[in-house]
DNA sequence: TTTTCATATGAGACCGGTCTCTTTTGGATT
DNA sequence: AATCCAAAAGAGACCGGTCTCATATGAAAA
C-alpha cells in the first residue's frame, strides 16, 4: 500500500573519492573545504564531483559538526503583516549570516507553540526565536535555555527568563496614544486586543499573561487614571483573535447606548475590522468615533480619513532579534540583553475632539 | 577568539539503554516507536529516558530514514500579503500532515532562488514548493526533479516542466478586468506589474519570462485588441518591484499629458502605491482615473472609494499546492497535475465611465 | 517431554559526512 | 648523500539514530 519506493541512492564523498582515485578523507577535505590539499588533487576531485553530480548531504554534516545552519522561528501568525514584516527582517539577517530559517506558526496557541519548539529542538536548530504567547507557561522555553541552545524573544518579554529579548516600549506607547485621546477630551475610550483569558472579560491585570498586551493595558489604564476616568477597565475588550471575533466585539461595543467615543486597537488587523464595523454602522471617523491603532500597516495612510497610529519599527524588530541571536550563536557570552525599540505616534486624521454631549 | 565552546553532549539512546540496562537496539525501539518490545521493558526505558531528559536527535533519524519531515518553500517576498497568505495555507496543510516548513525568500532574484533551492536540497527536505521567478532559467528546478524529490510550483507554471502546479486563471482574469474597463469606455488603460526584463520597457511578449505576468499581459492585450485599442502595449509598465520603483512609474504615467484613464495593477502592493500617487496628484478615483488590482488584500474594501479587484483565492492556493506535494511525497505516481483555481472579479467603486473628452 | 513458532532482545553494520591520528612525500638544509 | 620538517594523503573512529539478522525466550502444539 503505502510503500515508499527507495530514493535513488545519492552520490557520496566515498563515491567521488573512488572516482577520483583518492581516499575518502581527501575527497572530503576538498568537498568540505577544510584541511589542506594540493591543487592538482583538488582539481581532480572537483572534476569527479561534477561528473557524478555530487551534492553534499547537509544532514550528515550537521550531525558531526553539531550545527545545522538553521534558526527556528515561532510566531503567532504569519498572515499578520506585523509578523510577516518581522520575519522578513529575521530572514534577511539570517541569510546574510549564512543561516536558514525554519518557520512555525503557533496560532497563538500555547500547545502548538510547545510542540513547535520541541520539534525545532529535535531538528537541532542552532538558535531559536520565539514570540511567546504566554508569559506564564514557559517550561518549554526554559528547556531551550537548559539545552544550551541560544534563544531570543521577539515582541514579548518574559520577566523571569534571562534571554535576549527585543520589544518595543509598549507601555509608553499605549500611554502616549491614550493621552492623545484624553487630551482631545475623550473619556469613554475602549481598548481592543487579541488575548487569551478563558473568559474574554477583563477582570484583573494579573490575568493577562502576554507581556506586550499587559504592558499596553497598564499604559492605557495609567493614562486613564491620571485623567480621572471612571472604570476605564470596563471598556477593555479581550479576545479579538481573528476577524469574526473582532467584528463581534466591535459591533457590541459600538452598538451600545453609551458607546465609546474613541477606540484604541492593538494591531492593524483589529483596526481594520473595527474600521469596517464603524462604516457599517454609518458612523463617522472621527466625528463619531476616534480611532488609533498599533502598527503602521501600509494601508493605514490611504483610508478616509487616514488613521493615527503607533508606529512600531517591525522590520527592525526582526533584524534586531536576529542580530542578537546570531551574536549569541557565535558564542557571545555577555549577559542577555533586552533591547527596547522606540515607537512613534503618527498623528493623522482619525482623532478629533470628543463630542461634548457627555 | 571565535571559539565555539562545545555543546553539552546530549543524551543519546545509548545513554538511555545503559541506564535502563537493555541493549541500544531495544532502547531505540522504544524511543523510536517501532519494532516490538514487551510492556515491562518499555516502561523501564521510558522511565530512564524521562530521568535523563532524553531528546531524540531528528537529524540522526533523518539520516538513516532518508526523510527529514520538512518541506522547503521558496517564495518571492514574505512581506507581500499575497505570499504570506499562501505560506499560511502551506504551513497549515504541512503541519496537519506532520511536516515542518523551511522558508526561504528569493526576493524575486533568480540567483537567490537557485541558492535557496540548492541549500534546501542539501538539507534533504522531503519536498519543495517554489514560486519560480523565471520560466526560462529552470536548470535548478530540473535538478530537483532529477534528484527524485517531489517539487510543486506555486502561482506560476513552467511550460516545459512536468511537475504539480497550482495557479489561478491569470489570462482570463486579466482579460475580464480589462474588459470591464473597456466596457466602461476606457481606451487608455495602463497595466503596471513587477517584472524583471533588463530594460523595464515592454517590447515583446516573449521577453516576459514569468508565467503569471506573461499570461496576464496576454489577457490584457487580447481584450484591448478586441476593443481595437491602438498600441495597448505602450501603456504596459514593467519593473514595479518595490515601493520606490512603483511610485516612480506611477508618477511618470499619471503626470504625462495624455495620462491613462484607467490603471490595472498586478498586485496589492503596487495598487497601494498607485493609489497614493493618485491622491498625491489630487486626482480622483474613479472620476479621473479608474483602478483595478489583482489580489483582494484586506484593505481594498476600506479605502474611499473601495477598490474593484480580481480576487485570487490565495490561502487556498497555498493549501492546494501543499496538498498536491504531500500526496506526491506519499508516493502518488500519477501524472503531475496542473490545478487552476478560479478568480472572481469583485466590483466595487473604483471604476467609472471614462471621461468622454478623448 | 520434545518440537514449534511467534515474540522479545541483542550485536553490529550502516547512513554520509567530519575529524584525529598516522604515514608518506618531497623540497630545503647541512 | 643524509637529515629534517612541513605539507599532503590515507585509515578509520565517530556522530546518533535505524534496521537487519541472529539469538534467546516462553507458551502452545505434538
Amino acid at each position: 500500500m503505502d510503500e515508499h519506493f527507495p530514493r535513488k541512492p545519492s552520490v557520496t564523498v566515498a563515491d567521488v573519492a573512488r572516482a577520483a582515485k583518492v581516499s575518502k578523507a581527501t575527497a572530503a577535505r576538498v568537498l568540505g573545504g577544510y584541511g589542506t590539499v594540493s591543487d592538482s588533487v583538488r582539481e581532480t576531485v572537483l572534476q569527479a564531483a561534477r561528473a557524478l553530480d555530487y551534492r553534499p548531504n547537509e544532514l550528515a554534516r550537521s550531525m558531526t559538526t553539531g550545527r545545522s545552519g538553521t534558526i527556528g522561528v515561532v510566531v503567532g501568525d504569519i498572515e499578520n503583516p506585523f509578523f510577516s514584516a518581522a520575519v522578513r527582517g529575521i530572514a534577511d539577517i539570517a541569510r546574510s549570516a549564512g543561516f536558514n530559517v525554519i518557520l512555525a506558526n503557533s496560532g497563538e496557541d500555547i500547545e502548538a507553540e510547545k510542540a513547535a519548539v520541541k520539534t525545532l529542538l529535535a531538528k537541532r536548530v542552532d538558535g531559536l526565536i520565539v514570540t511567546p504567547s504566554r508569559a506564564r507557561e514557559t517550561s518549554h522555553l526554559e528547556d531551550v535555555v537548559r539545552s544550551g541552545r541560544p534563544l531570543a524573544l521577539l515582541d514579548r518579554a518574559i520577566p523571569g527568563l534571562a534571554v535576549d529579548t527585543v520589544t518595543v516600549d509598549d507601555r509608553e506607547a499605549a500611554e502616549a496614544a491614550t493621552e492623545l485621546l484624553v487630551g482631545r477630551g475623550h473619556r469613554r475610550i475602549a481598548y481592543i486586543t487579541a488575548c487569551d483569558t478563558p473568559e474574554h472579560r477583563f477582570r484583573n491585570i494579573d490575568d493577562i499573561h502576554t507581556a506586550s498586551v499587559r504592558l499596553r493595558i497598564e499604559g492605557f489604564l495609567a493614562a486613564c487614571e491620571r485623567a480621572r476616568i471612571l472604570d476605564p477597565a470596563g471598556l477593555i475588550r479581550l479576545g479579538a483573535n481573528g476577524r469574526a471575533e473582532t467584528r463581534k466585539l466591535a459591533l457590541e461595543l459600538l452598538g451600545s447606548r453609551d458607546r465609546p467615543t474613541a477606540i484604541l486597537a492593538s494591531d492593524s488587523l483589529i483596526a481594520l475590522e473595527v474600521f469596517k464595523v464603524i462604516r457599517e454602522l454609518a458612523l463617522g471617523i472621527p466625528e463619531d468615533v476616534s480611532l488609533i491603532t498599533f502598527h503602521d500597516a501600509d494601508w493605514t495612510s490611504v483610508t478616509t480619513p487616514p488613521i493615527t497610529v503607533v508606529d512600531q519599527p517591525v522590520y527592525r524588530l526582526g533584524e534586531a532579534v536576529a542580530k542578537l541571536l546570531v551574536a549569541r550563536m557565535k558564542g557571545a557570552a555577555e549577559e542577555p540583553r533586552h533591547v527596547v525599540l522606540p515607537t512613534t505616534l503618527i498623528s493623522r486624521a482619525s482623532v478629533s475632539e470628543a463630542a461634548s454631549d457627555t
